[in-house]
RNA sequence: CGGGGUAUAGCGUAGUCCGGUUAGCGCGCCUGCUUUGGGAGCAGGAGGUCGCAGGUUCGAAUCCUGCUACCCCGACCA
């Protein structure tokens, strides 16, 4: 049939583009490297928005909205923070169009900017500037301010969600008067990353710090969520940097402290982006199509009747009535998918490419029984339950697929992460995917080496790792920990 | 930005080499009837600036020139 997906053994990425395509995620739009996210993509990033913005809130931070535009000016105050996003910002230089006199339109040339504008890759400058206005003392402080907004980076190439040139985001951005404060803001956003990803997404995460050549461009230092994917590359998931008083000082962002001192204030940024959503497809997914864990699933239960008559029909949706309405008072989406249009075979296999996850059947040989078929998308087991009790059966059934989803995650996650003492031994496991723990010299040099060589990086360096004397895998010189390669997306 | 490829209906494609009827097919779409426990069947129907702009020719989807977009492989990245 049409919805024919191409399996994860012939190709990943095809199976990947494939799905996300047919189950109504996202499709190209006419813009290079910008994606129209669909309704049904949409009602997914919806409900990350909505745990990650309560998380957000319920340790103090609040949302707010800064400008699309940055003044060119703005963003050159910072000097490593140009320097890393220089070559993919995109530039408005004028304000006016008009016609060519050909039936088409040019840019008015007298329009324009005095000072060119810059379409935000991240918004640190414009925000570091308005700081400046509403932080005088330490009373303000600490300012814990998220926004969630699209941001553009003109990539050279693109995968839907993986990397667009716009994409959606949320940006955190905090003061602290102290180091210590910023720090543990860091590693408090990590935290909630962290929880999100695990107990939402479903994808286990490793925890850590990226290397200095993989830290933001203007941060002190980087900590990051790393996940493996099906493939054995690695995804980072999300990062919270510590930036020191780098923007502080770039912006002149200064406090009176309680002895009456003017200081730099201390500062953190961090963000989840639309990303997640491939995350979220590439963890789970068969070659079925989508698996939603349940937290997230726009759709938790799709109900599909069989029937031949319309009495027959009606009979049914009399009984899905009812167990709909119980269903919602346990906040449980469900759709009752009545379409004539289909047969139930068809439905079957589209609501498994969607990756709801629990499916009901009821036909008429279920209303002589009192039985309900429910189908598992995780598993794809079927069985026929008797209807007594079924909203509480489909409530428990949905907690123990997010913790399957979950589980089976980390069984691949743990099944794929490898240790290597040499180098011949590295460079093999490296080719077969998954994540490489190894020890390393603590060089930049031998890190960029080891990158040409074999395509893996380091993707984290542990926190709290566990301490041993160990040789570099590549220079030999002694190392005290190892750190975690991989290749990644 | 470098290398390779593609562009024909909503989607997938045949035709292009070697110019010549009304541009063909599958899926999807619309109407009707029959169907409905794993991707329904039959009948009828709608839908095309052949990526864009020039050129060659009696005649261009087909040949030539330029442009644009997209895909794959590299360097950049959440």
């Amino acid at each position: 049939m049409a919805k024919e997906l191409t399996t994860r053994e012939e190709n990943y990425s095809q199976w990947y583009n494939d799905l996300v395509i047919k189950a109504d995620l996202a499709e190209n739009s006419a813009v290079r490297g910008s994606m129209v996210i669909k309704p049904y993509g949409y009602a997914i990033w919806e409900k990350m928005q909505a745990a990650l913005d309560t998380m957000f809130k319920e340790t103090g931070h609040q949302n707010a909205y800064f400008p699309l535009f940055i003044p060119k000016s703005f963003f050159s105050k910072e000097a490593s923070h140009v320097e890393g996003f220089a070559k993919e910002c995109a530039v408005v230089t004028h304000y006016r169009l008009k016609n060519d006199g050909k039936g088409g339109v040019i840019v008015d040339e007298d329009a324009k900017l005095e000072e060119e504008l810059i379409v935000r890759p991240t918004s640190e400058a414009i925000i570091w500037d308005t700081y400046r206005k509403w932080i005088q003392s330490y009373r303000d402080l600490p300012l814990l301010i998220n926004q969630w907004a699209n941001v553009v980076r003109w990539e050279m190439r693109t995968r839907l969600f993986l990397r667009t040139s716009e994409f959606l985001w949320q940006e955190g951005h905090t003061a602290h008067s102290t180091k210590d404060e910023a720090i543990k803001e860091a590693e408090l956003i990590l935290d909630i990353y962290g929880k999100f990803a695990e107990e939402w997404i479903g994808v286990p995460v490793l925890k850590g710090i990226k290397s200095p050549n993989e830290r933001f461009a203007g941060a002190n230092e980087t900590y990051c969520i790393e996940a493996l994917m099906q493939d054995g590359k690695a995804l980072q998931c999300g990062t919270s940097h510590f930036l020191g008083q780098n923007f502080a000082k770039a912006f002149d962002v200064k406090y009176l402290t309680k002895e009456n001192k003017l200081e730099y204030v201390w500062a953190t940024s961090w963000g989840v982006s639309t990303r997640l959503m491939g995350a979220l497809v590439m963890a789970h997914s068969d070659d079925s199509g989508l698996v939603l864990p349940p937290k997230l699933a726009p759709i938790q239960v799709v109900i599909v009747p069989i029937y031949r008559k319309p009495e027959q029909l009606e009979a049914i949706r009399e009984k899905v009535d009812g167990i709909t309405k119980e269903l919602k008072t346990k906040n449980i989406s469900v759709k009752f998918d009545d379409r004539d249009t289909y047969k139930p075979g068809y439905k079957f296999a589209e609501w498994e490419l969607k990756g709801v996850p629990i499916r009901l059947a009821i036909g008429p040989r279920d209303l002589e029984n009192g039985t309900i078929e429910i189908a598992r998308r995780d598993t794809l087991e079927k069985e026929v339950l008797q209807m007594a009790d079924i909203a509480e059966k489909i409530d428990h059934l949905l907690v123990k697929i997010q913790d399957n989803i979950y589980q089976k995650a980390l069984a691949f996650r743990d099944e794929n992460t490898f240790y290597a003492d040499t180098w011949d031994e590295f460079k093999d496991r490296v080719e077969k995917g998954g994540f490489v723990l190894a020890h390393w010299d603590e060089t930049p040099e031998t890190e960029v080496k080891i990158k040409d060589e074999t395509k893996a990086s380091i993707r984290l360096i542990p926190i709290d790792g566990k301490q041993e004397e160990g040789k570099c895998i590549f220079s030999g010189a002694p190392s005290k920990q190892r750190v975690v390669f991989a290749r990644a997306y």
